[in-house]
DNA sequence: GCTAGTTAAATCGCACACGATTTGATCGTG
DNA sequence: CACGATCAAATCGTGTGCGATTTAACTAGC
């Protein structure tokens, strides 16, 4: 009760598995159970946004666009967490594709608006169906998801926050 | 109850908020949760990984060598879930900052084996903190983070053993 | 109304991820 | 022992992510 290993951090002093070495052991970490959760969604959503074309963020730009038409770079770099100079380049591939046209807004020059071709617009009901496949790899419950996920936005607002002040 | 709209999925059909345009949104998707609470730990990690002149998923081969050491590319895969195709570039830009050695295995010239350096080894000292800082700035207590973590993880198995059957 | 400061995209460089293929070593069967 | 099958890494090409900088357009203060 009254050690001495005063350089363990709170984390390994209480209930976390431990190596040898003093570093949890990696299926302890939250941010890696994330990042690995995240990668095993990419995998299971490839096979599914093969047949409409395009990629994960594509997609993610493109359910923006599909919710809400003719929205700015910084808009949707806005809900989706990303920068322009990760959504320039894709949205330019969506546009090479013809799914999108870029324009620059007529009453500020700097913005530039994203618009669904009627392509783009065409591939949505293709679309549809993903969710629902998503929905029945994860094998959860409506309930489970709907709380793991509010659990995981509140965790990644929490942490945004954090690298807000700590900046 | 007896309604007609055939193509909604089982998400839609039940409690998830949908646009105009019949797509879920984007705040209901589990994947889009998961996928943006990885890129803010990303966020958080990279000052404190910043310190140490490592990335995160460096980090995380590290993590798996403090471990144990010497094991093949492989097995650093296997419970990285990464491919040779990432971790070989990765280990060599270790191997370049002088924190492995990569030495072929003699009893099997195919496999690759990475061990630390003294000076990886010297690392996780400096490591040691970093969870305890990634602990705090999740703002969650130890018992939400570890039932978090193990909802995760059952999550990501159930997908890659979906993703396993269809392929 | 001109200039300094701010803002939105775009650009550049680097490091993952991953599908597909290649190279080299090992294994299994005849 | 031979040889095809299998296996582990490595290689190649494409598409993100993101820090840092640049360019062009707007805004505020004098």
């Amino acid at each position: 009760m009254t050690e001495t290993t005063t350089t363990k951090t709170a984390m390994t002093e209480t209930t976390m598995s431990e190596t040898p070495s003093g570093m949890p052991a990696l299926s302890d970490f939250l941010c890696f159970a994330a990042y690995s959760t995240g990668h095993a969604f990419n995998r299971i959503y490839k096979p599914l946004l093969d047949r409409l074309g395009v990629t994960y963020p594509q997609y993610l730009v493109l359910v923006q666009l599909w919710a809400e038409d003719g929205q700015t770079v910084g808009a949707l770099g806005g809900r989706l967490f990303l920068e322009s100079n990760t959504l320039t380049p894709l949205i330019k591939r969506l546009e090479a594709m013809g799914l999108v046209i870029r324009r620059r807004d007529p009453a500020d020059e700097r913005q530039v608006r994203v618009s669904l071709t009627e392509q783009g617009r065409a591939l949505e009901t293709q679309a549809l169906a993903v969710p629902g496949c998503i929905f029945a790899a994860t094998g959860l419950t409506l309930d489970e998801i709907q709380r793991l996920t509010r659990d995981l936005t509140v965790l990644r607002d929490r942490l945004m926050a954090t690298a807000e002040t700590a900046a």
